[in-house]
DNA sequence: AAACCGGGGAC
DNA sequence: GTCCCAGGTTT
């Protein structure tokens, strides 16, 4: 067989690949939801999370037909909760207009919500077998270094040039075998730090090792503004009950958690919570702050309890809360007030 | 093109 | 602390 690019990684690939549930199965729905845990998530955060939604969900018919609060539920956790809505709404478009069979051209797939170049690809080729590339932070650092390709990897300009690259490089070859090929390359041998280049089946090909520019490239310059924002958290009790909300559009939308305003006193809390929900509170105690962070923001939530005289609509004893979905904000701040109670 | 959208792990 | 992860949607 004749040493290339290619040959070398689909055999590396078909000895040394990693093992994963999503890799024992063809079928097409659960690459499909694989694919969308996996958008930004390490595959071994995932894991735990596709085996309990196929278990629960082994049907694109059952997806459509749960409630989104469930979906929601399965998703606790993971991040990225527009995600969650979208394989929900999906499911119930691919019951409607493919009869409850997913799509199985390029075109229908990247139409479909939650879907992009990257995971249409990915599917395509995989579930498929048809020659897609599918781009994703792997293949831009090992392309990069292949080439030694100097281009900023977080522009659009730089991921069309590469998706080119990738597509010529796929003609002729088991697509499949290919893009996973890189994906595992890109995990356990080109590794953003420290690339292990000496067991890298593509070594000999690899112009960035060739001119020893492999711990540079690739260049990927982003301009990431990070918020610090400080919020009054209320604990907002009637008996043994917990006032929490559901989020509205924005961060962490649908989602339950509690009342929090953008303010610098509890007492001013108390002022807004009255305009809004016209029911009077009496302020207990303080508990301290906890610290989330989040990609592009930091919450500083100052912990207070308060205590309504009248029940509210919305609110839940505390084994009813492990059975909605909260944020895991919400979650860290519930833990510590209870602690310390 | 830039902003927005989570949480966790590696270093 | 910083960076990145099998990215996509909205503005």
């Amino acid at each position: 067989m004749q040493k290339n690019i290619q040959n070398n990684l689909i055999t590396w690939y078909n000895k040394n690949h990693r093992h994963f549930p999503w890799r024992e199965t063809k079928n097409p729905y659960y690459i499909w939801i694989s694919e969308i845990m996996l958008q930004q998530t390490t595959t071994e955060a995932v894991i735990p999370y596709y085996t309990r939604f196929i278990e629960t969900f082994d049907t694109i018919d059952k997806l459509a037909k749960a409630s989104l609060e469930d979906v929601y539920k399965l998703w606790e956790g993971l991040g990225y909760y527009r995600r969650a809505k979208h394989i929900h709404e999906t499911a119930q478009f691919i019951c409607e207009n493919f009869h409850g069979q997913f799509p199985a051209t390029y075109k229908d797939i990247l139409n479909l919500k939650g879907i992009g170049p990257y995971t249409a690809g990915a599917i395509c080729s995989i579930a498929y077998g048809m020659s897609t590339p599918a781009i994703d932070g792997n293949v831009l650092r090992i392309i990069s270094r292949l080439y030694a390709l100097t281009d900023n990897i977080a522009l659009t300009k730089t991921q069309k040039k590469i998706s080119q690259i990738v597509s010529e490089l796929l003609i002729g070859y088991d697509a499949s075998s290919f893009n996973q090929g890189l994906m595992d390359l890109g995990a356990t041998i080109c590794r953003p730090l420290n690339p292990q280049c000496q067991n890298c089946p593509i070594a000999a090909f690899c112009k960035a090792k060739e001119i020893g520019q492999q711990k540079v490239l690739p260049i990927s310059i982003k301009n990431i503004k990070h918020k610090e924002l400080n919020y009054i958290t209320g604990i907002i009790t009637y008996q043994d009950q917990y006032l929490m909300i559901q989020n509205p559009a924005g961060l962490l939308e649908n989602l339950y958690g509690f009342i929090q305003y953008e303010l610098e006193s509890p007492y001013r809390f108390m002022e807004e919570f009255e305009k809004q929900y016209h029911l009077p509170l009496s302020l207990v105690s303080y508990h301290g702050q906890v610290k989330h962070v989040f990609t592009h923001r930091t919450w500083h939530m100052h912990i207070y309890h308060f205590t309504l005289s009248h029940p509210y609509n919305t609110m839940y004893h505390l084994e009813d809360i492990s059975q909605i979905p909260v944020s895991t904000a919400h979650l860290k701040v519930l833990k510590h007030y209870l602690k310390q109670k």
